[in-house]
DNA sequence: CGGACAAGCTGA
DNA sequence: CAGCTTGTCCGG
């Protein structure tokens, strides 16, 4: 016993944000498990009357002196490693959130038996041992010229140095940001990285993950998916690819960091605490001593901050966006004249499928029971309502009850998109044919059960891999969305569309119907140019003093006065609010606005806190 | 989070 | 004043 006759253990329960102590028991000395018992293991114990998960945190703890000690009632096996468990403490403090959120994420999906110190010193994977070294010089050789240009430069950035700590302006030695034209493969980039070693390759979606592990693997890289293959990426000698969930795979050998797509919002978690795997694997490379890399046709200014960029030449950029096309409806009836200019159907390509983008959600006027599909409406059943501040409201005012469905109890509403519904109504009546409605449960490579023309809010982009046309029907909506990053996104919906149309060469039609034609998110495009957009946000968000130049927090839910009125009132940080009962904090540096947070300690009643909120 | 317990509300 | 609801505290 002795030394390891006590143990920290992190209970899994997202509200308690502290260790306590448990006594080893007699018995697992005798059996060996407590052999196998280390920091990061997980374990159930008896917590507050009832049996929980929970990690190890510390070893070898001195039982307090008259403390009777419940012993660990189970060792479930595998879980963070030491870094990943120093990360998830890192990561609470970021995001203020609980560090439960982030052990979570850095667990085994499923109990995996051992240790993970067994694993790495069995080196079940010596480094780079996955990597067939002739069979990746022969997939560069296989290349076009395009794709070897930026296999070339990623192995080139990821040759450098490690990332290192921020400066004062935020740069990040060893961090590149590798700027691509829309239709880009990400196929050689991910490839590039897997040749420094054991490479962990962030995508954003799930599917696209799946297609360049199939592409590693044909070219002889060991590939590890995230999260299922938790195990064998313990053991090292992989290279892991996935979603946001993989910036948390363990990896005792990681020699580089890419990060695909890194604009792309769906890094970002929806759920609290929001963060971001784009700037958890840039951590995590500046941990492990090793370079990054971020691809995106139109990089963050989060990334242009903190990285160098490496723009591709201009011929090649400009191939890979296409000809814009500006129906301009400055003079037309902002009331009869409707979705659709006079002007579009003749515009349409003849032959090809065909794509209508309309941003409708925050107009909708209609909710359906997402359980049970019954409509949203008063207890007369005569007028629709629609949630503001929490609650049903009547569409014409007065009735108001909570958001529940009236059908079945249930709380989760789904938006009908009515203002999709009835635009395809009309642009089928339009072009005298079928038009499909596609939404984000409509199955992908299946688009619109057969129609040539589809319809759909920008989900409709992730969901067609292909087209002759694509058309903003109302791109105002995006240019004047209330988001922090409107010109931003605005211009990746314009790169989404020149991914699907295939760029210039692919002939594809990008038509974009709006009251503002020289907006310089329509410029950017046209010139095939994203620091257009770049430069003029860099400056405006500078002036403004907000991120990435200055940090901002909301804080929301019944606890937020409380924790408000918790604050160092000698931190220099800005209170704004509340307005409908969300405050904004605002500071000119993120350190010590996250530190005036952890200070402030959590009150008893739920609080929300979002650090770099997308919506201000 | 979820159980324990204390303090407040209600009804006969 | 029992019986129940609501609030507050704490977990080894």
């Amino acid at each position: 016993m002795g030394e390891l006759a006590a143990v920290s253990v992190r209970p899994d329960v997202v509200a308690i944000d502290r260790a306590f102590t448990y006594a080893v028991p007699e018995a697992w000395h005798a059996d060996g498990r407590a052999g196998r018992l280390e920091a990061g293991s997980m374990v159930r114990i008896d917590f507050g009357g009832r049996r929980v998960g929970g990690w190890v945190t510390e070893m070898g703890i001195a039982p307090p002196d008259g403390m009777e000690l419940r012993p660990l009632a189970r060792l479930r096996g595998l879980g963070p490693p030491p870094d990943l468990m120093d990360l998830a403490r890192w990561a609470a403090w970021r995001w203020a959130g609980s560090e439960v959120t982030f052990l979570r994420l850095a667990s085994p999906p499923r109990p995996v038996a051992g240790t993970v110190s067994g694993r790495s010193a069995r080196g079940e994977g010596r480094l780079g041992a996955g990597l067939d070294t002739d069979a990746l010089a022969g997939f560069r050789a296989g290349l076009g010229p395009g794709d070897a240009a930026v296999f070339d430069a990623v192995s080139v950035a990821l040759s450098g140095s490690a990332v290192s700590a921020p400066s004062s302006e935020g740069r990040r030695p060893g961090v590149s940001v590798l700027r691509l034209p829309p239709p880009q493969d990400p196929v050689p980039v991910a490839l590039a990285a897997a040749g420094r070693g054991d490479a962990l390759v962030i995508v954003p979606e799930a599917a696209s993950a799946r297609r360049v592990a199939r592409a590693l693997r044909r070219a002889g890289v060991r590939v590890a998916i995230a999260p299922d293959d938790w195990a064998s990426s313990a053991g090292g000698g992989c290279t892991v690819v996935g979603s946001r969930a993989a910036a948390w795979m363990p990896m005792p050998n990681l020699a580089a960091v890419a990060v695909l797509d890194e604009h792309d919002e769906t890094l970002k978690s929806s759920a609290a605490p929001a963060w971001n795997a784009r700037d958890v694997a840039l951590e995590r490379a500046q941990r492990a001593g090793c370079p990054a890399v971020l691809t995106s046709p139109v990089p963050s200014l989060e990334a242009l901050r903190a990285g160098k960029l490496l723009s591709p030449d201009r011929d090649s950029e400009r191939e890979g966006w296409p000809v814009v096309e500006v129906i301009d409806r400055r003079d037309d009836d902002p009331v009869k004249g409707g979705l659709f200019a006079e002007a579009l159907p003749s515009r349409l390509p003849a032959a090809g499928p065909v794509v209508c983008v309309l941003n409708r959600t925050g107009r909708s006027r209609l909710l359906a029971c997402r359980a049970c599909g019954e409509l949203v409406r008063t207890g007369d059943g005569r007028a629709a309502m629609m949630i503001e501040e929490g609650v049903l409201v009547a569409a014409g005012g007065g009735e108001e009850r909570p958001a529940v469905c009236l059908g079945c109890g249930s709380t989760v509403l789904r938006n009908l998109r009515a203002g999709v519904a009835r635009a395809r109504e009309e642009l089928e009546a339009l072009l005298g044919e079928p038009v499909a409605e596609v939404t984000a449960a409509t199955p992908a490579g299946d688009p619109g059960s057969g129609a040539r023309v589809v319809i759909g809010t920008d989900a409709v982009l992730h969901r067609v891999s292909a087209a002759a046309a694509v058309v903003f029907l109302d791109f105002d909506q995006e240019l004047l969305s209330p988001r922090q990053r409107a010109y931003e996104q605005a211009l990746v919906l314009l790169a989404r569309a020149a991914r699907v149309l295939g760029g210039r060469s692919g002939r594809g039609r990008l038509i974009v119907q709006t009251r503002q034609p020289d907006h310089i998110v329509l410029a950017a495009a046209r010139q095939a140019d994203p620091s257009v957009v770049a430069v003029a946000e860099r400056d405006r968000r500078r002036l403004l003093g907000i991120p990435p130049y200055g940090a901002q927090a909301a804080v929301t839910g019944a606890g937020a006065e409380a924790l408000i009125a918790a604050l160092d009132p000698g931190a220099a940080v800005e209170v704004r609010g509340p307005s409908r009962g969300r405050y904004l904090l605002r500071a000119p540096e993120l350190v010590p606005l996250l530190n005036t947070l952890a200070a402030a300690g959590r009150p008893t009643a739920r609080v929300r806190i979002e650090v770099d909120p997308l919506r201000v």
